[in-house]
DNA sequence: GCAAAGATTTGCT
DNA sequence: GCAAATCTTTGCC
């Protein structure tokens, strides 16, 4: 499939938001024989300039969050929890910080890849590497749909870390792509809600729903249901 | 330099 | 339903 076009980014970030449902994650085979890795996004949160309290934008432009005031279809993968790893899309023109994080993905190819990133990632997570033995046994007998059913998960079934930051998702040569859902494929059903644990932000940015998902989808991430 | 908190997930009570 | 795990980023002294 073609990548995203430009301009569906570089619009408002809920347009935008809007755009990601739906669409393609793909990541090439990242070694000789393995599978490329493919999954359709069910949820989105958007993240909206200075003023938006719960944004990494809101201190001003600082090392970390430089890339959001950059070109749209940009990647921004930070660190949270000093474990997991989220990955955003960088929207709206250049000067505006924002971005859409991509909270959860339906696997369509790959499934054998994430999954053995998913075991791979829950041994190194923690000190204790007997202790994961149990998680993995876990991971190893998931559902497909559940892989990448939250935005660590995403990030952990696709391998991405923050050396993935600035990368060009809309560029067809780019190892991380996003690209258009088929033709065929029939356009999502999308619900709204309040975004998940931004707590610290405080009213109006606790409230406002910008948060959307695909509530057909199996892959939704469990954290929203709570 | 130091302390606090975090766009999460898992496991135990 | 709550706390732990883990470490980077940020603000403040």
């Amino acid at each position: 499939m073609p990548v995203l076009e430009r301009d569906l980014l570089a619009a408002g970030t809920l347009a935008a938001a809007r755009s990601l449902l739906g669409a393609l994650l793909v990541r090439e085979a990242d070694a000789p024989g393995a599978e490329p890795r493919v999954g359709r996004i069910v949820e989105v949160e958007a993240y909206i300039g200075e003023d938006d309290r719960a944004s990494h934008a809101r201190f001003g432009r600082t090392a970390r969050n430089g890339v959001m005031y950059g070109a749209p279809g940009i990647a921004y993968v930070y660190l949270v929890y000093g474990m997991y790893h989220c990955l955003n899309v960088v929207t709206e023109p250049e000067g505006t910080p924002a971005a859409v994080l991509v909270r959860a993905v339906e696997p369509v190819a790959g499934v054998t890849a994430m999954r053995r990133a998913r075991v791979a990632f829950a041994g190194r997570r923690r000190r204790d590497r007997a202790a994961a033995e149990p998680e993995q046994a876990r991971i190893a007998l998931a559902p497909p749909e559940r892989l990448a059913a939250g935005p660590g998960l995403v990030a952990a079934a696709f391998g991405l870390t923050r050396e993935h930051t600035g990368l060009d998702l809309l560029d067809p040569r780019s190892p991380v792509r996003l690209e258009r859902a088929s033709d065929e494929a029939p356009e999502p059903e999308i619900a709204a809600s309040p975004r998940i644990g931004i707590g610290y932000a405080g009213e109006p940015w606790t409230s406002v729903p910008w948060r959307l998902y695909v509530p057909s989808s199996p892959a939704v991430s469990a954290a929203a249901r709570r």
